[in-house]
DNA sequence: GAGGCGTGGCG
DNA sequence: TCGCCAAGCCT
């Protein structure tokens, strides 16, 4: 309550300028006080995002939207489908490959997964890329424009609430709360909110509602990531350089870097296995595809034991994809988001045939494959350079 | 609703 | 080195 005193007195001291674009959104019993800190705000972050916002391949800066230039909404839903607990430092270079391929969404749903699935080989939560490729043809189907709505778009494949709000505001400038990660950050504090985030979300968004003006609501969500992304970072917040240091209750209290509170999370076990590169004469290497569902879903894979396999003798001969004289060739380890995981690299020189629902893949065609980060591993601990692109 | 689902960078 | 974590979604 205290916390929120903060913002009321900010509030009151400024309550001028808090008067755009708040009061419909009030709710509760002191939302009235909430939205007017929270204007004022929501107007201290815009005029900071002016000067500051980051200049980015799917973004329209806000000089561009005061001359009437649109945001696209196929470019705003790829972005953000790829920056789903994904850096943009990451993105960027996907999303122009993307844009360069399929411009728009009717050349997307024209796409194989297949080659969709090797664009996105190396971005990471291989669902997110069988989901836009479904999107994209619903959406194709439906007359290749996206619904202007939260609610309409969040029945789309891969459009949760953050992604629906976030194309509502952006695309749209529709006054929606955007909240992501760093809007969870920024909120807790700003409010000093001491309860575990896992448990005020419900918390976090009531407030931000409050905060959303009517006016640019899509520069104000970006404005909130951005201030996320580069001031008020997970760790080492540049508080000195923020918009919002004299509104913010964690500051004032001197650990900013306290906030949110995270409960301690559970040890990650330790998987093991074996991984057999099979080379022919000219290069090419024996693959297969992973199931469609689960870990790395759909993608491609070098053959493998299970991953709690013991790495002996009987074990390795059994699960080779032939017999053969399989020489250690070193070992890759590979974190996931829930397990680490330890392959031995077994390699054999071969000319048979590919095993049933295994396939030869030449040496050029490697680095356009849709191998997951951790097959590149094995693939370049037992052939260095393999996956690398090669020149034509 | 808790857990599955990748990857790379940073302090 | 290693834990944290980045514009979450789905079941």
């Amino acid at each position: 309550m205290a916390l929120h005193d903060q913002t009321r007195k900010s509030a009151s001291q400024d309550s001028s300028k808090a008067a755009s674009g708040d009061t419909s959104k009030a709710g509760s019993g002191d939302s009235k006080a909430a939205s007017g800190g929270s204007g004022h705000i929501a107007s201290r972050l815009l005029g900071w995002y002016d000067m500051h916002h980051r200049d980015l391949p799917w973004r329209i800066a806000p000089r561009d939207l005061a001359r009437g230039i649109r945001p696209d909404p196929y470019r705003v839903w790829l972005s953000e489908v790829m920056l789903q607990q994904t850096t943009v430092e990451a993105v960027k270079s996907y999303f122009r490959t993307f844009v360069g391929k399929w411009p728009d969404v009717e050349a997307l749903a024209a796409a194989s997964t297949e080659d969709v699935m090797k664009a996105w080989a190396g971005l990471g939560y291989y669902s997110r890329a069988r989901n836009l490729k479904a999107c994209a043809d619903l959406v194709a189907r439906q007359g290749g424009r996206f619904p202007d709505t939260e609610s309409g778009l969040k029945e789309l494949p891969g459009i949760g609430a953050y992604t629906a709000a976030a194309i509502a505001a952006i695309a749209f400038d529709h006054p929606a709360a955007v909240v992501d990660g760093n809007v969870e950050r920024v909120v807790s504090r700003l409010f000093s909110i001491a309860t575990p985030l896992s448990e005020a979300k419900a918390e976090i968004r009531a407030l931000v509602e409050c905060m959303v003006p009517d006016k640019r609501p899509g520069d104000f969500a970006q404005a909130m990531m951005d201030l996320g992304a580069t001031i008020c970072t997970p760790r080492r917040p540049r508080c000195m350089l923020c918009p919002l240091r004299e509104d913010c209750s964690a500051t004032v209290s001197g650990d900013p870097e306290h906030f949110p509170v995270s409960l301690p999370k559970a040890e990650k076990p330790l998987r093991r296995g074996a991984a057999f590169v099979a080379v022919r004469a000219d290069g090419a290497v024996l693959l297969r595809k992973r199931a469609e569902k689960g870990l790395l879903g759909g993608m491609t894979e070098v053959p493998t034991t299970g991953w709690t396999a013991r790495i002996d003798g009987a074990t390795t001969d059994a699960a080779a994809p032939f017999p053969g004289d399989w020489r250690p060739a070193g070992r890759i380890g590979h974190v996931f988001t829930h397990f680490a995981l330890e392959l031995d690299v077994f390699k054999t020189a071969t000319d048979c045939a590919a095993p049933a629902g295994h396939f030869w893949s030449l040496a050029h065609e490697i680095s356009g494959e849709a191998l997951p980060t951790v097959m590149k591993k094995v693939i370049e601990a037992a052939i260095p350079g393999a996956t690398k692109a090669r020149r034509v």
